[in-house]
DNA sequence: GTGAAAGCGCTAACAG
DNA sequence: CTGTTAGCGCTTTCAC
């Protein structure tokens, strides 16, 4: 059995060639000679060599690893981002390193840290809070970064239009006969909470009705399971008595929907309940969700691409899915 | 705006000392005057220094990074457990690089050579069909591996007792009543799969009756909700005619509850279902699921403590967590 | 306490 | 086509 590892050197001695040969082989076979070159392969095998990557991007300067922050990896919403970046990425024989900073400024600060060390070839930010900063921060370090599901003048960006999610959300409530509508939103700060809100405010306004009547917006502190909760207690104590909400994400539908069950109230002849991301679990909850489906996969594929090759940027239109949560002749 | 990224040399320049001094300043502070380690820390702060990972892992001759591949990201079971490992990575200044292999030999050798390229220090290693092979392949390697949810004589592991878990999912369900049990299970080869089904089995000897009468074993492709969904499909044509299903996992079992719906059989009263691993979802599914929790933060933790600190192994004890799904006294 | 210098494994530029 | 060699940024002796 072989011992470690073997290096350039083991294999140009086994293979009785110069380490520029072996290095050749790795990187140019076409200058090297048939026979030599399947001497080298077959000490390579023989040895069971991998290149050192630390040295390889010691010398090349720039790594084959790429970064990205998201906020929250146990939201399935990301992880299948992740999977169209891998993807991509995969094609390029470049990684992907998964941060997940749950929103916590020091998790962040020390991945921020982490990918510098590493030398990544860049980044893919995810929006959050706290995103400005990190944004600020990767490019004093001279780091590139794309900002994925978001759109921006001054940033590569691959990006959804949310401003026509948060158009077919409501449209589809008002449509259903609801006049009261609760946001139960993400911080003013992202970008996908203001766009989202345009969007519902024009299918009001479009619908002939003035959106500080019908609609009321309650901000999270966190897009989770328990912020959802808390926030649409926090609504039905207001006495407003909205009869449908539209939640940032699935998770926080989710939060909320627990809500009404423990208050009695059914959805969706009590209150219709409206999601964001149409994650795989939407159809099978409790009541089923109606959400507006993003097309993840290929948002994570296009950044990963936009890094990599400096493609253009694109803009995703989201889709709305309707399930019983917002429409009783579905239940 | 300072440029690109300074190196040590940069900083030793800039504070007027060698090479050297930084270097201690950066892994033996104590050996340095402190008088010319504020020096050395100013400069690193105005050139916004990071030291080089690339660098410093090649002249260490071993990485910070540590492995992970895992079946299917998609499964919060998965990312559940990559927190936990994250964890206690963090502990010791350590990344994790998490692979979904989504069971597919192509992918998973691409991630078997990336990380031995990338000198991992390690790997965790979640049972799947190809877990033998990955190990070997590890081994020959020369890199150190650690099972997750699994225990093994010959390798390090941390492990759940899943003959306890299966025991008490079938003992729960003869209680309410089923003698005829369906296990929607996984490959043969998991030790999970072995284990669960010996506890299935000793639970219904415990009640006095006869295995081969009261349990079925349907083997699954893959532990995916399609694949659980085709499995009940299969198990219902054949007319045996079980009144409770016990699953691999929560996402099986979600599968098998679509079919179930599908097919306009009620839950728990038509069928019982039991899940495994407890996942977020399972209390919010449609009929809220009985699930097997299993400690998967824990797990991670312990697994890349294990690595890190070759702490003796553990074994995790498993709990069930009785809903609706296969009770109706909870409905 | 601090500096000088060697060397980790690899690549690329150059010489033969 | 193949060999020789310098050097990427860092850590670590070993002198001073």
């Amino acid at each position: 059995m072989t011992p470690q590892r073997a290096s350039v050197k083991d294999v140009a001695a086994a293979a009785g060639v110069s380490v520029g040969t072996v290095s050749n082989v790795l990187n140019r076979p076409e200058r090297v000679a048939a026979r030599t070159r399947a001497k080298v392969e077959q000490a390579m095998e023989e040895l069971n060599f991998h290149r050192n990557a630390s040295a390889r991007q010691l010398r090349a300067g720039v790594s084959r690893t790429v970064g990205a922050i998201v906020m929250d990896v146990g939201n399935p919403y990301y992880t299948e981002l992740a999977r169209g970046i891998e993807d991509r990425l995969a094609v390029d024989d470049h990684t992907l390193i998964l941060c997940s900073s749950d929103d916590d400024p020091r998790r962040e600060a020390r991945f921020l840290r982490l990918l510098a060390e590493q030398g990544v070839r860049g980044v893919l930010v995810t929006p959050m809070s706290t995103t400005k900063d990190r944004l600020s921060a990767l490019r004093r370090l001279g780091i590139p970064s794309v900002l994925m599901d978001s759109s921006s003048r001054d940033h590569a960006s691959v990006g959804v239009d949310h401003v026509s999610g948060g158009r077919q959300a409501v449209a589809h409530l008002l449509a259903q006969g609801h006049r009261r509508i609760l946001f139960l939103a993400g911080q003013e700060e992202l970008q996908q909470t203001r766009h989202r809100l345009k969007g519902a405010v024009d299918a009001i306004q479009s619908a002939g009705l003035d959106p500080s009547e019908v609609l009321k917006v309650v901000t999270l502190p966190a897009l989770t399971a328990n912020d959802g909760q808390q926030g649409l207690i926090k609504a039905l104590e207001s006495g407003w008595g909205p009869t449908a909400v539209f939640c940032m994400n699935d998770i926080v539908a989710l939060g909320a929907m627990r809500e009404l069950r423990r208050s009695g109230l059914a959805v969706p002849s009590d209150m219709a309940v409206v999601g964001y991301d149409d994650l795989y679990l939407a159809a099978e909850l409790m009541t089923p969700l109606t959400s507006v489906r993003q097309p993840m996969r290929q948002l994570g594929w296009a950044a990963a691409d936009l890094l990599l090759t400096d493609t253009p940027h694109v803009l995703f239109e989201p889709e709305l899915i309707v399930r019983a949560s917002s429409d009783f002749l579905r239940r």
